[in-house]
DNA sequence: CTGCCATTTTACCGGC
DNA sequence: GCCGGTAAAATGGCAG
């Protein structure tokens, strides 16, 4: 393999294996979620509604006063701004 | 190539058909729906707004009370229900 | 709201309703290709190698080697005979 | 609130905060993840075959030559040589 | 041509 | 161990 090519390969290789390890990282910090969730399952929590409740709270920050939002929009529509 | 493969091969044939078809189909509608909003630039909306509040809309009917649903989840949770 | 604007409120109205219509039945559509997916696995078909075939047919030959060449390339490049 | 419930309260506040800590880095360790691969493409590698190339690597052999054999046959029955 | 947003695909997880 | 559904990743398409 020429230089160019040589050295093109070491980076990819870099680039590979960076993100190997990183997707280790994430692989290991999801492990520990799946232990809290069985931790709690065994205290008697519904794991069901547990991701519910923290889906909610994911999406409440999104929503607040949808209603004069979509007024606000639809007057930006129509060139109302 | 065998009978098994070929009548195998005959329906496989068939699906990948099928769904070509459906693709296309779906390809028209949305080729329409951009007929729509080239329109309705051309008539002076604001096509990155209409999105918004087309979104907005089909998002809404999931966000009836949320905060009293994310009590009632709470409570289910604690096994309140 | 003053004349102008009671005109495009009604015509806004009617391009969200229009587009809301055609995003129902490209929904439709993509419902039935679901369907055929379903039915095609309960036969025996793989139906991630199906999306794979589908995906390369709809591609254009040229981009199809040249795509399958660049994967040579890093695969050898990263010693992955 | 009686007691137990009160309890329990508590400890569903403490997993849910703790969960959403966890997501929280999860979320973090995505993000370097997106950097890698936007300053490799800055470079010039392409970033859809950098992700087949990962991909295959996280695979077994045994699934790897599995699923290429299978994609032949499929390839095969459709005439697409 | 770049970045963003929607859609589509894949992976994961809990339940049966 | 599969199935169904939910969340994450990846691809594609559009606007700027």
């Amino acid at each position: 393999m020429a230089d160019a090519q040589g050295i093109a390969a070491d980076r990819l290789k870099q680039i590979v294996e960076k993100v190997e390890r990183l997707e280790e990282e994430k692989r290991e910090v999801a492990e520990q979620i799946k232990e809290v969730f069985a931790e709690a399952k065994s205290e008697g929590f519904d794991i069901r509604t547990l991701r519910q409740v923290l889906r909610l709270r994911r999406m409440k920050p999104h929503d607040r006063n949808e209603q004069e939002e979509l007024l606000e929009l639809y007057k930006a529509a129509l060139g109302m701004a």
